[in-house]
DNA sequence: TCGCTGGCAACCTGC
DNA sequence: TTGCCAGCGA
């Protein structure tokens, strides 16, 4: 018990009480970083220290990231190996692989993708009868999706619905299912659907895996959906012995399925349930934790909870009001060389924003000056290059998968056209064949000439061999692929460089993948490669400042954060705006960022932005005026009062005034929110020093009245002409 | 059959 | 601003 000793002797009572509690379900509500993964990875050692086997072990974790390092850490912790540590998604697929033959389904199933998705709903429109230009097939999947996640069958759906559209929708799905079944695939939320069913419907595979763990424990519980409340329950149906950890305040995934009342139900669902809260937080400053705290009030949906640390008060928080992104991407480059010259490594820093498209002005303005990793984005596995690739892959894998082999049929160019192709999947689907068999048979085929004929034939055989070679090890198979498909050839122009370096990287992973699991089978890897997120590609040891979405950032921790971009319509973003819902999981994601924190938090946002083609003006975040004004520094503070709606002002000009910011272009009327009432022009003259809070000094150019506006035009120390208007820009005489 | 060009819509988050 | 699709010429 020695070792048990040591793994809570750095605990606080509470996660103490939760790491040691054996029997039973139980709830630990986690405020952000009071530690609630830092408890689950403990349990799963204590447990394993007490004599549970690890394999009765079941830990599921939000990405493949947090698996990963959850695992590392465990079998530091308790010296042994074998828990299961997953993401839902990799659980259901492994179990839906291992449980292939008694539930009827191909063990050698393809994971499609979103893009997989649009293209076998694409497919499905087409083959319908009615006319279905009036569906869009986002919209479509859309649907599907949520329908999936209500656990509808397509049968159920068409029962509930009334009216053209949604008829027209339930008949898709029902196509949808029918192709993907065809295909021998599952979509992402077939993986969860299936096994929650299953569970719940077929005796042998609840039985065996009811009796597969002893102790389940789940992490950010409050963003499960309804599946996956399912698949925790059920699993652990025979001896309660569940364990959810969660924040109700930061659940952000509301908009794929995912349920709050998961976690705040849980006791009504585990009445003898044990509730363990942690309130202690033991990452961020305390100016950070206030900051995040004063917004999250905000919410009304919320159960009252506290927050509190013994960490240091550190520095206050940082607001930065930039003119266009491209400035503000400037400030927050200049603000993280400042810092690294003090001594901070690149890996300290983190910048999030809300969007991917946000990413852009950042990269351009780190590009060549400071090491960053960009996560997400145009995901890797989203490359032409790496989609045929594993289009082929899957193809060796599954014969069935006519998506994937359609995309390969003449990659590279082996003179199987369009016109070739369409014929084929006529006498295909004609034949009640796939694609695959049409392929073997195309000699057979009617209309098609000789020359067609040869060139299927020869790609048939290609497949063939493929087929009959050696799967394993993965990497080398890979390179067998390229060599033999012509790919190789292709890559090697000099004009496919790039897409011949993400191949290797492609080739990189296969072979690690080699490495951690010898003998490994393909289908494993590509199930690996299928369930990928954007975080996963991480690297904690890279030093290097790490962009991504406030999303991707749920769990992890930097000492200096920059949460970009807040700015209304985008935090919160102006989908969400519709109904109070929708705002509050905006306020919970602007929380989950702050809490990211460790030391240094810094938020910016910019009066304009391009938008489409054009510039749009943009106002400040109404969570910035949410959050506690004593916690930003001076500069701050002063650029809030100067931007809010109750800006402080020394006097009252007209009320009714169309407003004017900085605008490197024309004056626009501003589309939401009361105006910010004017200032004084604080009698400046032209030939006047003037200090901008953001943007240093200057001298005044010219005063003109426009539109009720007093706009100032400022020759900038730094270069260049701008334009600010007095009544938003409090512009110091010097 | 292939590859290029131009017009047009979309731009939120992601397993 | 970008990415997709349709249409056209070689
Ligand atoms: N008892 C403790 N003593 C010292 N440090 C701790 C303790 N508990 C947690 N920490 C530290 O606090 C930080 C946050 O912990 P952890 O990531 O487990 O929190 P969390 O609740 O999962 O956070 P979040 O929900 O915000 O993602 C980590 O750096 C962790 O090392």
């Amino acid at each position: 018990m020695r070792e048990a000793e040591k793994l809570l002797a750095d605990l606080t009572p509470q996660q103490r009480e939760a790491v040691t509690h054996v029997e039973g379900p139980l709830l630990v509500v986690a405020g952000a970083g009071s530690g609630k993964t830092r408890v689950i990875t403990r349990r799963v050692a204590y447990l394993a220290l007490r004599g549970v086997p690890p394999h009765r072990l079941l830990a599921v974790t939000f990405t493949n990231k947090a698996a990963d390092e959850m695992r590392g850490r465990i079998e530091q912790l308790a010296g042994t190996r074998g828990a299961w540590v997953s993401t839902f998604h990799s659980l259901c697929a492994s179990m839906l692989r291992i449980s292939a033959d008694s539930i009827g389904l191909s063990r050698d199933f393809t994971i499609y993708d979103r893009d997989d998705q649009l293209k076998a709903v694409q497919q499905c429109l087409k083959e319908m009868e009615a006319d279905t230009s009036m569906l869009q097939p986002a919209g479509v999947l859309q649907a599907i999706s949520n329908a999936k996640t209500r656990l509808e069958s397509p049968e159920q759906f068409a029962a509930a619905v009334t009216g053209l559209r949604d008829e027209l929708i339930a008949k898709a799905y029902a196509k949808y299912q029918a192709l993907l079944a065809r295909n021998a695939a599952l979509d992402f939320d077939d993986l969860l659907l299936r096994v929650a069913l299953l569970l719940q419907g077929d005796e042998a595979f609840r039985d065996r895996w009811q009796r597969r763990f002893d102790f389940v424990l789940i992490d950010e519980y409050q963003d499960t959906n309804r599946a996956q409340y399912l698949i925790a329950r059920e699993l652990a149906a025979r001896h309660r012995n569940l364990c959810a950890t969660g924040d109700p305040d930061q659940a952000i995934y509301t908009w794929r399925g995912a349920s709050i009342r998961n976690i705040l139900e849980f006791t009504r669902d585990y009445p003898d349930a044990r509730v363990v809260k942690l309130e202690r937080n033991y990452r961020s400053t305390k100016a950070i934790l206030r900051a995040a705290d004063s917004l999250i009030v905000h919410n009304a949906l919320r159960h009252e909870r506290g927050l509190w640390t013994e960490n240091p008060e550190g520095l206050p928080v940082r607001f930065l009001w930039a003119d266009d992104a491209d400035q503000e991407a400037q400030m927050v480059v200049q603000s993280i060389a400042a810092s690294h010259a003090k001594g901070r490594r690149w890996r300290d820093f983190a910048v999030f924003y809300r969007t991917n498209a946000q990413s852009r002005s950042l990269e351009e303005a780190m590009r060549h000056r400071i090491p960053h990793r960009l996560i997400g984005a145009v995901q890797f596995y989203g490359r032409q290059e790496i989609k045929d690739l594993v289009a082929y892959l899957r193809v060796c894998v599954n014969e069935l998968d006519d998506l994937s082999l359609e995309r390969i049929l003449n990659v590279p160019v082996r003179g199987i056209g369009d016109r070739t192709a369409d014929r084929l999947r006529a006498w295909a689907a004609a034949n009640g064949l796939s694609l695959r068999a049409a392929v073997a048979a195309a000699d057979q085929a009617p209309d098609l000439g000789a020359k067609a004929k040869g060139a299927v034939k020869a790609f048939s055989d290609l497949l063939d061999a493929f087929r009959a070679a050696p799967k394993s090890p993965v990497g080398a198979f890979c390179r067998h692929v390229l060599d033999k498909s012509g790919y190789q050839d292709w890559l090697e122009r000099p004009e496919n460089e790039e897409r011949k370096e993400n191949v290797n990287e492609f080739l990189a992973k296969a072979d690690k993948f080699d490495l951690e699991h010898p003998g490994g089978e393909l289908a494993e890897f590509m199930q690996e490669v299928a369930l990928v997120s954007d975080v996963d590609n991480l690297d904690p040891t890279a030093d290097a400042v790490s962009l991504m979405t406030l999303h991707a950032a749920k769990g992890l921790e930097f000492p200096v954060v920059f949460l970009t971009g807040a700015e209304e319509g985008l935090l919160p973003h102006i989908n969400a705006l519709r109904n109070e819902e929708g705002i509050e999981e905006e306020r919970r994601l602007c929380y989950v960022g702050m809490t990211r924190a460790k030391e240094e938090l810094i938020i910016t946002a910019s009066a304009w932005r391009a938008q489409g083609g054009s510039m749009a003006e943009r106002e400040p975040s109404r969570f910035l005026f949410e959050v506690r004004r004593d916690v930003f520094d001076n500069a701050g503070q002063r650029a809030l009062a100067s931007l809010g709606p109750d800006a402080t002002l020394d006097a009252w000009d007209d009320a009714e005034s169309k407003p004017l910011r900085s605008a490197p272009g024309e004056a626009r009327p501003r589309k939401h929110g009361p105006p910010p009432p004017p200032r004084r022009p604080g009698g400046l003259a032209v030939g006047d020093r003037v200090r901008h809070p953001q943007l240093g000094d200057g001298w005044v150019l010219a005063i003109q009245r426009a539109d009720k506006l007093t706009v100032v035009t400022v020759a900038m120390a730094s270069g260049g002409k701008r334009l600010f208007a007095l009544e938003y820009v409090a512009l110091e005489k010097l």
